[in-house]
DNA sequence: CATTTCACCTGGTGGC
DNA sequence: TGCCACCAGGTGAAAT
């Protein structure tokens, strides 16, 4: 389901609720699937840390750990971590603060139990989601292997296209060269910069990955200033929607007018993903 | 190595 | 109402 803006959005609202925390209980009810780290040894690290900072790298949310019987950090300071729990929501993850008497959603798999009285939850119907633990002693810390789309600049983006023959729909969504973008936000940003999502990455002329890198930077800010796309059931932290859907032109508008010609959109498969265009706007 | 396809899961939707 | 095909925000392994 996330995307940058999406995880973005789930990254902090987690973090202002949960920092200077410290993990009381902690209950794995699901031995399969989601578990890059085994369960039981995730619980057992987990347990008595405190959460000195929640952030996200990539589509990867990062919990910052304290040290096991460290004094709890306060709101405020966050000491240095020796340790991160890394959530991946893959396509249907939610990770939710809430009370700890909140009804148990089917597809929980990980309660937090925090001092103050609250509950982090993980629940993901489809379990494509991963939860790692890492210790910082023995491991460094978590790193996206891709660019930040937010980040990078002009001509480091377009060294990641060059010389590519494959179509730059999917060379956006592939994550080894940027981090965060999605099936979402690949088609926008392309509808925004004019391109056809076929077009082969490495034969972009400078201009036109300019206006992709600035297309990609816009919609991705606008989107987080909506709080993310809820497309089917996407909530951040609390459970709220977001409402860039409303705004997008292209993502699952098929057969509907383009906001800016009036064409139909269109949509056809790219790498194995449904892929909306513009087939006026987009050349 | 670069690129493409498919499997991994469950649930929602729309056609008949 | 039931059944079925198809679709889904992601990734990584296997095949080409």
């Amino acid at each position: 389901m996330p995307e940058l803006p999406e995880v973005e959005t789930i990254a902090h609202g987690v973090d202002r609720r949960v920092r200077g925390r410290r993990i009381e209980q902690v209950w794995f009810t699901s031995h399969r699937q989601p578990f890059k780290t085994p369960a039981a040894k995730q619980a057992r690290e987990l347990e008595g840390r405190v959460l000195l900072a929640v952030h996200r790298t990539g589509k990867h949310i990062v919990c910052e750990l304290g040290r096991a019987g460290e004094e709890a950090a306060g709101r405020k300071r966050s000491g240095t971590a020796a340790a991160q729990w890394i959530v991946h929501l893959g396509m249907t993850g939610r990770l939710l603060v809430c009370a700890p008497d909140a009804p148990l959603e089917p597809h929980t798999h990980a309660r937090l139990g925090l001092s103050g009285g609250r509950e982090l939850r993980f629940v993901d119907p489809r379990r494509f989601g991963r939860l790692e633990f890492r210790d910082l002693g023995s491991a460094a810390g978590f790193a996206a292997p891709g660019a930040e789309p937010l980040t990078i600049d002009d001509g480091e983006f377009a060294a990641l296209f060059r010389g590519r023959r494959l179509p730059i729909k999917a060379a956006l969504l592939n994550q080894t060269l940027l981090a965060g973008v999605g099936n979402i936000y690949a088609d926008e940003s392309l509808f925004r910069a004019g391109i056809r999502p076929r077009r082969a990455a490495g034969r972009l002329t400078r201009a036109e990955l300019e206006r992709l890198r600035t297309g990609l930077v816009e919609v991705l800010q606008a989107a987080i200033r909506l709080g993310g796309s809820s497309v089917s059931d996407y909530v951040d932290a609390e459970g709220a929607r977001g409402f860039f859907q409303l705004e997008h032109c292209v993502y699952r508008r098929t057969g509907q007018p383009c906001r800016s010609c009036g064409m139909a959109i269109r949509r056809i498969v790219v790498g194995g993903r449904g892929t909306h265009y513009c087939p006026q706007c987009q050349r």
